[in-house]
DNA sequence: TTATTATATTCCGATTCGACCATATAATGG
DNA sequence: CCATTATATGGTCGAATCGGAATATAATAA
């Protein structure tokens, strides 16, 4: 109970499910998911603990960087599947189209550094 | 978004969950349900509310019962996949066994007339 | 070492959530 | 009509949640 709780909670804030489909096209480091979202840098490094914990997503360092993939669902048969579902599943979601658009744009050389 | 973050919202407590894995069993109106839960009845009523805006579940009047029962999901199709999932999700989960092993003993007649 | 930079953690305010009690509504029976 | 019974709604309280600002941590560079 408490796993599969722990990944619908995980997928019941926009925000963590933009973070997924972001994942879906390519992983991103901290300050990229942040610029995409729009928030404050705090606040997507929290999303992201909350998605790790679940199983959703996975990270590894690189120096600096912290890059955040989706998990492989081993840890979590529950975040396995809704993974699956989800890589289809708000690919023509208004929110989700808009931040596909913009993630050409989005990289780490550009955004980092402040 | 809105849809799917509904569902996602509404399975993300114990208790809703329960009330999805007991109606698998069979329709129950809310003196049941409550019963079963072990919560005070507007609780259970407030639960079932939010299953019902999810997609989740459906009822239909009957005098002066109301029973619920699990929906077809033609309304939602993450709330179709996720009941799907759910139709063999957490059956040896440890809360959701014991409340399957008291469902049988739940009854209108015997828990209602208060 | 110190400085810089990316990320994580802590704290706080505003909102939401889940529980209950009290009460309102709806349906049936007398 | 009035009484009864099942369910729904409104109010309140404490806990959890989401956001940001400030700060701590970790890793690299000078």
């Amino acid at each position: 109970m408490k796993q599969f709780i722990g990944v619908t909670k995980a997928l019941s804030d926009p925000s963590r499910v933009k973070i997924v489909k972001m994942l879906q096209h390519r992983s991103m480091c901290v300050c990229e998911i942040q610029a995409t979202l729009e928030l404050a840098q705090p606040t997507a490094s929290k999303h992201l603990k909350i998605l790790e914990e679940a199983g959703l997503v996975t990270y590894r360092k690189s120096g600096l960087w912290v890059n955040y993939s989706l998990a492989d669902g081993k840890s979590n048969p529950y975040a396995a599947t809704l993974l699956g579902n989800l890589r289809h599943w708000l690919d023509s979601d208004p929110e989700v189209l808009g931040m596909a658009k913009r993630l050409p744009e989005i990289n780490r050389e550009q955004i980092c550094k402040r």
